[in-house]
RNA sequence: GGGCCUGUAGUCUAGUGGUAUGACGUCACCCUGACACGGUGAAGGUCGAGGGUUCGAAUCCCUCCGGGCCCA
């Protein structure tokens, strides 16, 4: 068979993507009872179209932990879901067609939207097939589809009926743009400049003015009371008493609390229904009247007076203007401010008292905290933050919404009475606008006419489902909950994390997923997190079209570590694509030796020169390894190991020092061909979760006619092989290691080409046995470097050596001698290198100081020392670590 | 303002008590019977600053300064 000289990964990914899904391999086993489960909770993307390169990211992690679990022998689940509701595609679709939502009625407009998502999804799959990711894709599922929003509805009804989910006024975010409620988790903080007012308030009963400073003197009418810190000496005499609010007059009262600021502006504040959520919790904990100042779209209240019908910033201003003119503003200073605008129009928010549904969520939160902590967090710090981010909630989860795509709530009201209906649980899906209620007549006043509910659920509703959806909800498939991973992005860990934890434990009183594992954001190459409106966006299926989706998924894996935020950078990407270049050479130069008659061959029966047991044992050691970061999800380190091993010790080692066996066809060539076919062999199937293309590639070009198996990915993981690692056999390796690279050094500061032949060498040992270790290599060394004549004694050569140091081996030292260390340290450097270097003759070093005499013994000290041999034809290389001399002849031994 | 994270060679990055990992870039040499889209070697770091604990700190503690995420 002819082979390729490079690896093509364009035109090799399609082709195995295509063999895969044909071959199924990616399928839960449903009817499969016996092998262990692993499912993996994929957090169902929003499908706006574009596939981002954080997305990338986020599946490149679940897809390497999909397939490592499934040669785990694990019966794996790595669903695939939509997130389809939201405002995003609303604007979409606004945006489109040139309308306004309220221009059609909203089943045509929903449409339009169901229309859009579904082309955005065909997009986005399409995208997602061409990294390789091993989805089942019959598990997929739309929340927008009835079947999915059914259950969303089901499980609505069912905490409705627990008492968990309620309807009650309460302030609630607002965008007076969308006219929808908005939650916490849709505000944004803006940094704006604004002014802050200080503005006189008459003391009622008496002639005096205090001032306050506010930035939003518009909610003046509803300022309610103003409130200073207790400890403030300035205004203690003043608590208790009554303030005039202009410009109308009505009275407040003045009382003292421990969240008032002394330090901003006079360190007199006005609480008002609702400037910020201060305000609220104000409100709530001084039972504070609530008065309604702005509406819906945002404009002033009856409440409002002369001031009524104008928009927030003409009320402020005209309001300002008749301050002023009344001599009440005592001043006016800038003021950097933080405001908190919606997250998709950038409006800024308000606080407005609404009729919502809310689910009941500050009761369950001591138990989602209690839940959270027996769960993995990977890394495990997120859980702090979870837990603090659950701690500081300060009121129930807002789950209307006023929108038209997403899931209708399954309520009508009476239209005499209100008395709000909840569909049964049989009926659902339900469109409340289209369908019945369950019921004839009002259960309490007996009205027979009702009104649907306009209002629609928050999509954290239909996605806070997903673990109990994929597991068969409302029928659990025991094997498939609670979800062994959860993984997603280190922002929305406080949203995702805490909604499917406190949805489950509502509705299920269990907890959903045992493992959370974070990735963090992709940066652009500036640094920033990667946005179009910052300029620094990377296009993932540009970024996948260069060298193909095995090269991105390489920088996915390797370019953070877990949880840390990964700038995108096309070096990596480039240098995943240069490693599987350089792999394949390796492997196409190993080819002629990866054949069945070597496939077949027993290890016992192979006869391995000390360079093949090194090379084995290190790759048994990288599988230890390998696993070991897998099962802790470090997929950097992990594939950081396989890369230099391959690379380094593979490539650049190991082949070059048994290449002159291979060539010369003798009978120790047989244990290198063995040595080469498992170590490739193995080599891929640890590469498999990374690179699933490029090994499949490998698999079937060079070894699936001697391996059997469909692909590489139904392989097992490889298993360490205890008894092949061996501490003699790679410290032996490592020495010839040293010794080749040394006179690699030799000949490229010569500048020599690396196969001129060396007339002679000479080593010469401190020991008789290291000697007759070196003896074993002796072969490997002269072959691989080209040297003609080689020479391996104990005998001492008539040289001049000279001590240049010795210092101590602190991580040997330490723990023995403590504190003697330093004296010792400090020693050795002050010694005589003569004195020393005669001391070293009886083998060990006697440092005597303070009274006190230490022994050192030589493997305790790192000594460097210099060989000389003056007006000879022999160059001296010393080694350290261990001891060696190499005499480097450049005529033949015998000849200076 | 709060919580958590973070600051390592020109650039990005690994490393939670033993004297700093890898990539890119730079320089010199080598067309070595897999790969010149390769190889060999070299230069380059007071690990943000200061203090503490320790025989020993990039790593643990404290203070300060810069950056990020989330929240107020």
């Amino acid at each position: 068979m002819e082979i390729p000289k490079e690896y093509n990964p364009l035109s090799a990914e399609p082709k195995w993507q295509k063999y895969w899904d044909a071959l199924g391999i990616h399928r839960f086993r449903h009817d499969d009872h016996r092998a262990p489960t692993y499912v993996i909770d994929t957090p169902p993307p929003y499908p706006s179209g574009e596939f981002h390169m954080g997305t990338a990211l986020n599946w490149t992690y679940f897809d390497i932990v999909a397939r490592y679990k499934r040669m785990r022998g694990f019966n794996v689940l790595f669903p695939q879901g939509w997130d389809c509701h939201g405002l995003p595609t609303e604007v979409q679709v606004e945006r489109k067609y040139g309308i306004r939502k309220g221009d059609l009625p909203a089943e045509k407009f929903r449409e339009l939207c169901v229309q859009l998502t579904t082309e955005n999804i065909a997009h986005m799959k399409e995208e997602m097939n061409s990294f390789g990711f091993s989805i089942d894709w019959s598990t997929e599922y739309r929340t927008m589809d009835p079947s999915y929003y059914g259950k969303t509805q089901l499980s609505f009804v069912q905490l409705y009926k627990r008492g968990l989910i309620y309807r009650g006024e309460h302030p609630v975010n607002w965008c007076p743009r969308c006219e929808t409620a908005i939650a916490d988790a849709e505000v944004e903080y803006q940094d704006k400049k604004t002014l802050l007012h200080y503005i006189k308030f008459k003391i009622a009963g008496e002639g005096g003015t205090l001032t306050i400073a506010t930035t939003r003197p518009e909610y003046l009418p509803a300022c309610v009371v103003v409130a200073v810190h207790p400890d403030d000496q300035r205004y203690r005499s003043y608590i208790g008493k009554r303030l005039e609010v202009p410009p109308f007059g009505q009275l407040v009262e003045i009382i003292e609390d421990e969240e008032v600021d002394p330090s901003f502006g006079t360190g007199v504040v006005m609480v008002c229904t609702f400037g910020d959520k201060t305000d609220v919790r104000w409100v709530k904990r001084y039972k504070l009247p609530v008065i309604k100042l702005i509406d819906e779209k945002g404009r002033m209240t009856e409440a409002a007076k002369k001031y009524s019908g104008m928009t927030v910033e003409e009320a402020r201003q005209a309001i300002v203007a008749d301050l002023r003119a009344r001599g009440l503003i005592e001043k006016q200073e800038e003021l950097p401010h933080s405001v908190g605008v919606c997250w998709r129009c950038k409006t800024p928010v308000e606080i407005l008292s609404k009729p919502q549904w809310f689910m009941r969520v500050l009761a369950l939160n001591d138990r989602v905290i209690e839940e959270a902590k027996k769960v993995r967090w990977v890394p495990d710090y997120m859980l702090t933050r979870f837990i603090d981010w659950v701690k500081s909630m300060d009121w129930d989860w807002v789950i209307s919404r006023q929108r038209i795509f997403a899931t209708p709530i399954p309520v009508w009201y009476c239209a005499k009475c209100k008395e709000p209906v909840v569909a049964e649980e049989e009926q659902l899906p339900v469109v409340p606008a289209r369908d019945r209620p369950p019921v004839a007549r009002c259960p309490r006043c007996g009205n027979e006419s009702f009104e649907p509910e306009q209002d629609v659920l928050d999509t954290w509703m239909d996605s806070s489902i997903t673990i109990a959806a994929h597991a068969g909800w409302p029928q659990i498939d025991p094997r498939l909950f609670p979800a062994d991973l959860q993984p997603n992005g280190t922002d929305i860990i406080r949203t995702w994390d805490y909604y499917l934890m406190v949805r489950h434990l509502a509705l299920l009183n269990q907890a959903p997923y045992r493992t959370v594992l974070i990735n963090g954001m992709v940066l652009g190459t500036d640094g920033r997190a990667m946005h179009k409106s910052l300029g620094n966006y990377v296009d993932s299926s540009k970024a996948r079209d260069k060298y193909g989706a095995d090269a991105l998924r390489q920088w996915a894996a390797i370019g953070a570590s877990t949880g840390a935020d990964v700038p995108f950078s096309w070096k990596d990407v480039e240098f995943g694509y240069r490693f599987m270049r350089k792999f394949w050479n390796a492997v196409r130069f190993a080819r002629p030796y990866l054949n069945s008659e070597i496939a077949r061959r027993d290890r016992s029966r192979v006869n391995l020169r000390p360079v093949d047991s090194w090379m084995l044992s290190r790759l048994n050691r990288l599988i230890k390894e390998v696993t070991g970061w897998l099962e802790d999800f470090q997929f950097n380190r992990a594939l950081g190991e396989i890369h230099n091993f391959i690379w380094h010790e593979l490539c650049d080692m190991y082949i070059e020092e048994i290449k002159h066996r291979l060539y010369s066809g003798d009978k120790t060539a047989e244990g290198a061909a063995f040595t080469l076919y498992h170590v490739i062999l193995t080599s891929i199937k640890l590469l498999a979760p990374f690179i699933p293309h490029f090994t499949e590639e490998v698999y079937q070009t060079f070894f699936a006619n001697f391996e059997g198996l469909p692909s590489i990915h139904a392989s097992e993981w490889p298993k360490p092989d205890e008894a092949a690692i061996d501490e003699a056999a790679e410290s032996l390796g490592e020495i010839t290691n040293k010794i080749v690279s040394a006179l690699r050094q030799f000949k490229s500061t010569r500048k020599m080409a690396l196969n001129t032949e060396i007339p002679g060498l000479e080593i010469y040992t401190p020991t008789r046995e290291l000697a007759k270790r070196l003896e074993e290599i002796a072969d490997d060394v002269a072959g691989t470097m080209q040297v003609r004549e080689i020479k391996i004694t104990s005998e001492k050569p008539e040289l001049e050596e000279r001590l240049i140091s010795v210092e101590p081996n602190f991580a040997k030292l330490g723990p023995r001698l403590r504190g003697d260390l330093k004296i010792v340290a400090e020693a050795l450097r002050r010694a005589r290198p003569e004195e020393l270097s005669e001391q070293l003759k009886r083998g060990f070093i006697e440092v005597g100081e303070a009274g006190k005499t230490i022994k050192l013994s030589i493997d305790e000290l790192k000594i460097t020392r210099v060989t000389e041999r003056r007006g000879q034809r022999v160059e001296v290389i010393d080694l350290a670590d261990p001891a060696l001399t190499l005499l480097v002849s450049l005529g033949r031994l015998g000849e200076e």
